[in-house]
DNA sequence: ATGTCACTTTACAAGTGA
């Protein structure tokens, strides 16, 4: 079995110990996460060992950043990725455990329809496409998973009419995660869920959590053999409550991958 | 109900990004 998790955790450093609890209770083989926001002598490296993980990190000061955090060393590991319209930003960070590629993503959020950022974010998602599948093949064990800022269908929505043609659920950011499943990657949740439902980000604002106002943007898509392997894909609901373990959680909770 | 959180800096308050 080969256990993934990946988290958007919004800052690793107000994250430590609900990362470091988070390793404990699930004890996966590798933890991806998304907006760090710390430079790579800032990331926590030493807090993590002590629970028996290492770390790869691509970090940037303040912002983005990704790392991927294993039991095992993983080999061939990469940041960033070729064709990067932003290569400044840490946004992806790819490694490989017994065989299986693990990409880990962090997507432009966007902002608004209409905005730069909004152009910007297509034009990024164009160019993670265009790398994966020129750079892969879609027969091999290939992972990606991370936080999309997309909410791929209404199904991922708590209330579609309100949300339909906004940021994160728009047609032309949905095209781009179609393009990733026509190329040859599977949504995994779906597998085994059919939903509406479940939801990974809820907004600080508003007691979006408490009211139920989600959205599914923390995606994990996998290659055909990744499919084939596929046991269980779930939410970590609880990490999202504040009342939950130490500090204040997240706006995203972790999804939890098992493969065979 | 634009009601939060975390970052940064011309830093102890305000702007930015999400």
């Amino acid at each position: 079995m080969v256990k993934i998790v990946t988290w958007n955790v919004n800052s690793i450093r107000m994250r430590t110990a609900r990362v470091r609890a988070l390793l404990e209770r699930h004890a996966p083989d590798v933890l991806c996460l998304q907006e760090v926001k710390a430079a790579d002598d800032a990331f926590p490296s030493q807090e993590l060992v002590e629970t028996g993980y290492r770390s790869e990190v691509y970090g940037q000061p303040g912002r983005n950043g990704v790392a991927l955090v294993s039991r095992e060393s993983l080999t061939d590991v990469v940041r960033g990725f070729p064709g990067d319209p932003l290569p400044d930003q840490a946004r992806v960070l790819s490694g490989t455990l017994r065989g299986l590629r693990v990409v880990t993503v962090y997507v432009v959020n966007g902002k608004a329809v209409g905005t730069p950022e909004y152009d910007v974010k297509l034009r990024w998602l164009d160019a993670l496409v265009a790398w994966l599948s020129a750079g892969h093949d879609p027969d091999d064990p290939l992972i990606v998973l991370g936080d999309f800022n997309v909410a791929p269908d209404d199904r991922d929505v708590h209330d579609p009419d309100r949300w339909r043609g906004s940021n994160l659920c728009s047609d032309p950011e949905r095209r781009r995660i179609g393009a990733l499943l026509e190329w040859g990657l599977v949504d995994l949740l779906r597998l085994h869920d059919p939903g509406p439902g479940p939801f990974t980000w809820w907004d600080y604002r508003d007691g979006a959590f408490h009211r139920g106002l989600g959205l599914r943007l923390d995606l994990a898509l996998g290659t055909r053999p990744v499919a084939e392997r596929c046991r269980s894909v779930t939410v970590d609901r609880d990490e999202r409550k504040p009342t939950f373990g130490e500090g204040k959680p997240s706006d995203h909770a972790p999804v939890i991958v098992t493969l065979a």
